[in-house]
DNA sequence: GTCTATAGTCTGATAGAC
DNA sequence: GTCTATCAGACTATAGAC
């Protein structure tokens, strides 16, 4: 029993971290918001992960390897029934940025809690989660670089990695969901309840990302263009 | 000399803030750091700008009053010279983006350094950060978006809106510039060095904002799509 | 495994001499 | 306008009782 509550006080200081980082960031939380957030004791932070920065790393470690393995599974099972084959690119940007935000739904994995946390860290990154995540991500991103590579034999290497960039900043801006400028403010009440946007979201950036990856080339002054 | 010494003061706090905001974010830096980096007293910030709050503020309003009124300046140049005619997209689009990116080149405008910290920001607002850019940015937007409503009639606003918002996020991300990924890493060396990168970067971003922006509309299950 | 108490440090801000 | 000195509070982390 002592064990029991112990796996329950770590998971409620992860879901409370979760949460204050997302709304806050990582230096802009405390561990005193946590834990109290969390109904634990100051000192239970550093008792089950010994320190703030670990804390913060098992927040994503949590969401992180379940999303990458279902990435995995998803690219391994495309690549499998196309036998050899190029996939369609809606395919490849489905099996990364689809399976990313299907997360959404899955209030067991996180949410849109963890999508706006994690939307916000790639842009915002401290050196120690900056290097952490690159690690984390870096077997599920060279494996769909490839696949990209596969599909889109015509369009050089450096493009594509870029368009990668551009798909990954898109989708996280998306997904942190702060509406900084408040663009959306005056005909959201008009149109569509927050549920409706939310469905939507994916159809309408899974287009945009499409659109932008599939995108005649920039013409540049140099000679060295492929296509 | 006195007043003299005091404006040179006001400009090198701001401009150590913006380098120390961009690499740490604003909770990650210190009235310390940010004063013993412009080299002036610690009760300097306070004596000038009042509080922590108000320099950043300060920070951002020195470059977006600029770049807004270039924004403005460039739309009303378009349009003037259009006679009512709708522009085209690619317009509005480097009228906004382009004129944004281009500030990269500009050292006196804070060069690629307040380009990195307002494509984080956008991302990492506090409460009162994110109510300042929404007040700076306001008239601005509602400009573009009018003249993209009207260069894309067939297009429900709803989408065009959704859509600004996909083209600020994958423009804040590349201009935050961070590779939280490390994407970039393995084929940097081999191909381009860095300057090259980022006069790369405008085309290359704005063919994939182009592209996102033309897209086809994505199909819902509900009835509702105009085109 | 959970708590209290507190060490040691850093924070933003200010009063007051010059 | 610039400085030193300092306040009051918040911070992460830990030692040690239970």
């Amino acid at each position: 029993m002592a064990e029991a509550r112990s796996v329950d006080t770590r998971e409620r200081i992860l879901d409370a971290a979760e949460h204050l980082f997302m709304a806050h960031g990582y230096e802009g939380t405390s561990m005193r918001q946590i834990t109290s957030g969390a109904g634990v004791n100051l000192a239970a932070v550093n008792y089950h992960f010994g320190s703030k920065e670990s804390l913060m790393q098992e927040v994503f470690r949590r969401r992180l390897d379940w999303l990458n393995d279902e990435r995995m599974r998803v690219l391994n099972a495309l690549e499998s029934e196309a036998a050899g084959k190029p996939l369609k690119p809606s395919q490849i940007v489905d099996g990364f940025f689809g399976t990313l935000l299907r997360m959404a739904d899955d209030e067991e994995r996180g949410g849109v809690t963890f999508l706006r946390l994690l939307g916000r860290t790639l842009t915002d990154p401290s050196e120690f989660i900056r290097t952490f995540l690159a690690h984390e991500y870096a077997e599920v991103v060279d494996r769909y670089k490839e696949a990209l590579f596969k599909a889109l034999p015509d369009v050089p290497k450096a493009e594509i990695v870029w368009r990668f960039h551009f798909m990954l900043g898109a989708t996280s801006y998306a997904i942190a969901g702060t509406d900084a400028l408040r663009l959306v403010t005056d005909w959201q009440i008009e149109e569509e309840d927050s549920t409706d946007r939310l469905d939507r979201l994916v159809p309408r950036l899974m287009s945009f990302l499409l659109g932008g990856l599939r995108s005649p080339l920039p013409q540049f002054s140099s000679p060295t263009v492929d296509l």
